[in-house]
DNA sequence: AATCCAACCGCAAACGTTTGCGGTAATGTT
DNA sequence: AACATTACCGCAAACGTTTGCGGTTGGATT
């Protein structure tokens, strides 16, 4: 069974092509009459516009392209889930690409992107990539680009990004408000902007508060390494009152280490995290969390997407607004 | 400034867009120094072909759907990113649409894949999806449809699932070997073929060991009824010895129970779950339990689709096989 | 009867690429 | 000198749509 095309419809009807399209489009110019024999036709063969075509001739398309470390992330995986829905609602579909944390396969989904003539791009870069101007090309040839959750230093562009100096702020204010003195707080790669933000907020908060309060601070890559120096810390004769997680990923760490432990939060110890908020309700009790969430970020980010592709030049650095979820761990 | 294309190339080049094209892609008639020369431009001006182009002439895209009900679930995540690192190593897109578990948006989905002509589709359907002859129409099409983990009853369609069966009795044969005599079994939604397999599977295997096991089964939907459930088991003078749980879900709702008891396994009370492994690392000790993985079924489906593409038109139902991966707690 | 206006429809070009076929010039062969 | 061969390259059609423009009816108005 070969393509049903325009053509194919019109030669079955007797009619041109083009009175086959504008029929199928309501155009003015076409006999309600016609339209129904067209539509009907239509419908009976299952006639799909053919998108390749479609988007050749009208030289552009109704594809996003998300580009991201790795889709394996809960924080990514609510971003995406949202932004997939706010996509098809709005007749857009989703291209689903991984650099891998790698500069070099972001590169190759760059090149993708522009082969597939998407309508914008959203992107999550690497921990490596530096150099943006690949991304400044796309924008040269009108192709929007949306940096979120992982975003570069230069100004010159759009990025949309969770508050990290707010929810380092609030996680530093709650601490200071449950007047805990002795603080473990472990934070991320050193290296990553969203760990001196966070950081930076974190410790200014302390100062500007005057607390009085025991500030241990240490940074682990992985869950692994958070474990790790948990169990170092709590094998202390003096444990820290509270832990704080700068992470979902440290946070798993830490709460191995509490658990292996045997201590309950909160009697035992404080636990206070900045979370995508899926982990934290593993533990009994919940753990109380900052809240980064990915579907707000991602409706942020589509909005702006519009934005741009409605003519907006304007290079804005958007922020979601941190709540704190209280789930009893402190 | 405007699109790059072959014509503007070929113009400033003094060449036609034929050759150029050919010395793109390096074909015989054209002489060496032309082709560098070709090249250099190209390369200069950051020329892409133009996917829709290529598409429309080719009348062959490389692109794959995917169609889930939701992203938002580990197991689908570990698939698709599994899937997505194939797919690019054999430079293909990902498309991901998201049914919501609504037969109806996933009608949308289908039809977004016929306007896309999409290369293949991958597709778990919704709990509710029972006519799969929309899907069958794209096979007439040429469009191969791979049913993964969620898939339709009928035969005459490819399959690639986990082997619900064979997990299911490992599961049992493991409850068996560690001599548990109180089981607390929690499965899924009663209706769901996967809850019918696993449970008769289990079922089967107590009976034919003979095992004289004391098997309770109950039903839970969603992780706060397996909370409450085992939250009211826990709180019966006899507590079962062992907890089994069908999925992830129902594993986290009973995790929560029992952490609230304060019990701690594997002394007080063993605990044994089908997952696909990132939830039973959270607990200490991590939970032991018969792996679902999503990586190797992407693996799995990928292949079958090559095969279709290759000219495969058997109908296959291949399974993963499962394996137990011990974590500590029975 | 000549004119005009709707109402309805088709022609053809364009989007950027691929590719079969034919053409030309230079070189080699008889 | 006539012919064949090789090495290069261009013409033009095709993929399926969209759309400006022009054309043909039939009926209503002068």
């Amino acid at each position: 069974m070969s393509e049903v095309t325009l053509k194919k419809l019109a030669d079955l009807l007797n009619l041109s092509i083009s009175t086959v399209s504008r029929a199928l489009k309501d155009h003015d110019d076409i006999s309600a009459e016609t339209k129904n024999r067209v539509k009907e036709l239509a419908t009976i063969l299952d006639y799909e516009p053919n998108s390749y075509a479609v988007n050749l001739r009208n030289n552009f398309s109704r594809e996003f392209a998300v580009i991201i470390p790795s889709i394996a992330n809960d924080f990514y995986q609510s971003f995406i889930s949202s932004l997939e829905k706010e996509a098809r609602l709005n007749s857009y579909s989703l291209f689903i690409l991984q650099s891998g944390d790698d500069p070099q396969t972001e590169l190759e989904c760059i090149k993708r992107c522009k082969q597939n003539r998407v309508a914008g791009i959203f992107v999550s870069i690497t921990q490596k990539t530096t150099d943006i101007s690949h991304f400044l090309k796309l924008e040269d040839s009108h192709i929007p680009v949306i940096f979120f959750d992982k975003v570069p230093a230069p100004d010159a562009c759009n990025k949309v990004c969770v508050d990290d100096i707010s929810a380092a702020l609030l996680s530093a204010e709650t601490l200071i408000l449950k007047k805990k003195k002795n603080i473990l707080a472990i934070f991320g790669n050193e290296q990553l902007s969203i760990t001196q933000k966070r950081l930076n907020a974190f410790k200014d908060t302390f100062t500007r508060h005057n607390a009085g309060a025991c500030l241990s601070i240490y940074h682990a890559d992985t869950s692994a390494t958070a474990y790790q120096y948990t169990m170092e810390q709590l094998a202390q004769p003096q444990q820290p009152d509270v832990i704080f997680c700068m992470s979902d990923e440290i946070l798993i760490g830490v709460m191995r280490a509490v658990q292996t432990f045997g201590l309950r939060p909160p009697a035992d110890i404080g636990i206070l995290a900045i979370s995508e908020g899926q982990i934290p309700t593993f533990y009994v009790p919940q753990i109380t969390y900052i809240e980064t969430s990915g579907f707000k970020l991602a409706k942020l980010a589509f909005s702006r997407m519009l934005a741009c592709l409605a003519g907006s030049t304007a290079f804005l650095e958007l922020k979601t607004e941190s709540i704190i979820v209280e789930g009893g761990s402190i």
